[in-house]
Order: structure tokens, then C-alpha cells, then sequence
RNA sequence: GGCCCGUUCGUCUAGGGGUUAGGACGCAAGGUUUUCAUCCUUGAAACAGGGGUUCGAUUCCCCUACGGGCUA
């Protein structure tokens, strides 16, 4: 039966990864089921019973379709390696002034890391996500492109994952669209699956509420930060605010500031704890860069001009780009104004349909500036 | 102390004897989204108070309160 190896999947309980799951076990695989659980809910604190990934009734949904189709499930425990470096480098990130991408860091740090290890104890040759992501081997790389959904993509959160980790791993939905994932639960008979609602939280802050985990996570923080000025760029305060980590670059909600037009947040400055605001077209910037890149594609751009569509965000359609290798960074040109660059956020780099590399957005600069 | 002007959603305002009192920003709720955001849709929300005139007053008139201009 297993025709084509054995095969760890990675299956959070939604419709998703459990369907990935299924087609892989259809196709001849020998699957083996994980469900990670890298967050206990009842110490962050919120109130809100456990719907996030990590959830008891998501492990059992998982397990009720390991049951269904007769193959093992099991649950990988990575509660301390993730809580130490993704929650850590979450709330440190969002003190420094930064805005962090924590699903981004587990899938590059955590998760296909911890995968493997367990992979490698139960003799599986693959690893399988339910990401909508493609996968091909080319001129000996690895080479992460887009999901066939459009609208589906996740490609962008998965820059950041090892050559030799993707040696090893299987997109099963990649060439599929979300449409024909639900008709395939649904002929499979998995209605639950079908009507489940997907969760879009951080899996550690499950009400959804980051700024509140932050508060109650560093201790002393909020009374140190409330109460820093709101300036327009030309320096006039506009109000106060709640403290500079409460913020993100591009941010229009939750400022409580009516001018009359929209403002957005355009800038933090950590050092005087002051967040500047300013319009849509003030939002705008012409060039990047970006360090700790991780390639994809090719191995290395050092010494040359590649043109890309590049993306700031996961939820970006993504702008023209020159990228140039610079030692371990990118310098990435725009061929036109981008708005709402957040360094700590996670730059990609495409090339068609193909994932060149990533890396981390370190500050952002108008053309006056650069250089 | 005399003579003028102003007071409309939380904010800035449009309007003007019969209007569902309009808009922008803000706020709220949905939608999109494995981060934070953006974006889209919908919603709640106001005529300073008291008297008149009128079939009818937020609008016209008169007082009261709070704000701006020449004069002793």
C-alpha cells in the first residue's frame, strides 16, 4: 500500500490539511497524521474558549479523520521550542518598535523543523501541509511557486523554509482550488469539515486581541508607554496614544483621530514613543530593505538586478521591484510608490509564479532618502 | 455697560417654514485574510435650553447660557 513512501501531514483539523491528507492517502501514500500543539489557551489568559489550530476540538477532528481512513495520528507537543522563540521574538519584535509575523517565523524556525525530527523517528521520507503552494525541483533548487487559487495563495508564508526541509515536503493542494477542496470533503462525506468556519487569529492570542496579550504578557509595559503624542509629519500633535507597540505601519482603525480625511499610521518612533500619521499618499515609499533573506529560486543574486514582483505583506498583490544583492541583504526599488512598508513584516520576492526568496523587511525609504 | 455675529451626529460641517436633517472623519458590526494591517459592505449617531408666531418651527421672533468684533 504504500506505493509512494510514507508520508507525515501536518493537519490542523480544518478542511484544509485534513483533505490534504485524504488525497495524499488516495494517491497511495502510507499517511501518517500530526497534529501540533504549540500553545496552551488557558494561559494567555483570554476567556474565549479554544478555536485556534491547537484546540482539543481540533485535534479531534484531525484524529476522527486518521480514524475514518484507517492510518495513525499522532499529537507533536512543540508547546516550549515555540513558545521560547516565536512568542518571544513576537513581543520583543512589537517593543522594538517592529511589526512581527509569527506564523511567517514558525513555518522558517518551528514547524517544518520539528515535522522532520518526528518525521525521521517514524520513517517517513515526506513531510505534507495543507498549504496552497506549488513545489518543484529545478537546476538542483527547490522552487516554492503559487498556489493555482489566486485568491488561496499562501506561498508568501513559506519563503523563509530550508532547500534541504523542502527536499522533503509535499503541497498535495497546490494545483487545486478552494472551491474543489470543499466539493472533495463534501463527496468524502466530511460535512463537518465543510461548514467549519477557518480561523484567522494568531493561534497564541485566540480573542484576537494582540495588543492585550502584549499587555499582559510584559509585565509594567502599558504603564510605561501609554500617553506618547500622535504628530502629523510636520510635527503638529494630533492627540495622544496608548503606547507605541499598539501600532502598525499602514494602521487607519483604533487611532480615534477625526481630521476629516483618513490618516494612517506612517511611522513609529520608538525613542520619543511617538507615532506619526499622515494620509494615503504619505503612506508611500519607494524602496526596502530587507535581511535575513532566505533564496529559493536561485542560490544566490550577489552581484546582479533581478526584477521581481515583490510582496510587503501576506495579503499584498505584490508591486514591480528591482532587487539587488547587497553581502546579506536586499535592496529592493519599486517601480512605483508602495504603501504601508512594516519593517518586521516579511518581503517576498516572485518571479512569475515562482518564489525567488524573502526575507525581513529592515526599514523602509522615499527616493530622497535612499541611497 | 451699549450695538452686532455665532451655537447642527463624538469631531469638522451642509442645509433651511413641511427633508428619511446630507457629507467627511471617528466609532461599531459583518465580509476578505493562517501575522499585524489594508480594503469592501452595512449600521448607530445631531438641530444648546425655554418661550412665542404658525395648520406646521431645526429654520422666523424674544429671552437664558457659552463663544467672537467697535465703544466708553
Amino acid at each position: 500500500m504504500s506505493r509512494n513512501g510514507r508520508v507525515l501531514v501536518a493537519m490542523s483539523g480544518g478542511i484544509d490539511s485534513s483533505v490534504a491528507a485524504v488525497l495524499l492517502h488516495e494517491q497511495g501514500y502510507e499517511v501518517v497524521g500530526m497534529t501540533m500543539k504549540t500553545w496552551d489557551y488557558a494561559s494567555s489568559g483570554g476567556t474565549k474558549k479554544e478555536t485556534g489550530c491547537c484546540s482539543l476540538d481540533s485535534i479531534n477532528d484531525a484524529r476522527a479523520i486518521a480514524v475514518n481512513l484507517g492510518f495513525p495520528h499522532y499529537i507533536l507537543d512543540i508547546r516550549e521550542e515555540f513558545g521560547d522563540y516565536v512568542i518571544n521574538h513576537f513581543t520583543e519584535e512589537y517593543i522594538a518598535g517592529r511589526t512581527p509575523n509569527p506564523c511567517v517565523l514558525c513555518n522558517t524556525h518551528i514547524k517544518w523543523d520539528a515535522l522532520l525530527r518526528r518525521a525521521d523517528k517514524l520513517d517517513c521520507e515526506f513531510i505534507a501541509t495543507g498549504h496552497y503552494a506549488n513545489l518543484r525541483n529545478e537546476n538542483g533548487r527547490f522552487v516554492i511557486s503559487k498556489g493555482l487559487d489566486e485568491n488561496k495563495d499562501q506561498s508568501y508564508a513559506l519563503w523563509g523554509i530550508s532547500q534541504e526541509s523542502l527536499s522533503r515536503t509535499i503541497f498535495p493542494l497546490g494545483h487545486l482550488r478552494k472551491t474543489e477542496i470543499r466539493e472533495m470533503a463534501r463527496e468524502r462525506g466530511f460535512h463537518d469539515l465543510v461548514n467549519k468556519s477557518e480561523s484567522y487569529e494568531i493561534c497564541f492570542v485566540p480573542d484576537n486581541d494582540y495588543r492585550g496579550f502584549l499587555k499582559r504578557r510584559v509585565e509594567g509595559l502599558e504603564e510605561q508607554v501609554k500617553g506618547g503624542e500622535f504628530v502629523l509629519e510636520d510635527g503638529t500633535v494630533v492627540g495622544k496614544h496608548e503606547g507605541y507597540p499598539f501600532y502598525t505601519i499602514g494602521q487607519r482603525k483604533g487611532l480615534g483621530i477625526a481630521l476629516g480625511y483618513p490618516v494612517f499610521v506612517t511611522e513609529i518612533q520608538k525613542d520619543k514613543n511617538r507615532v506619526v500619521l499622515g494620509t494615503y499618499e504619505e503612506l508611500s515609499r519607494d524602496g526596502m530593505w530587507v535581511d535575513k533573506l532566505n533564496m529559493g529560486k536561485y542560490a544566490d543574486l550577489k552581484g546582479m538586478n533581478l526584477e521581481t514582483v515583490t510582496k510587503v505583506r501576506y495579503n499584498d498583490h505584490g508591486t514591480p521591484a528591482t532587487i539587488t544583492q547587497i553581502g546579506d541583504g536586499m535592496k529592493v526599488l519599486f517601480h512605483k510608490g508602495v504603501n504601508a512598508i512594516a519593517p518586521g513584516q516579511a518581503a517576498v520576492f516572485y518571479e512569475g509564479n515562482d518564489v525567488v526568496g524573502g526575507g525581513w523587511i529592515k526599514a523602509s525609504f522615499r527616493q530622497e532618502q535612499g541611497e
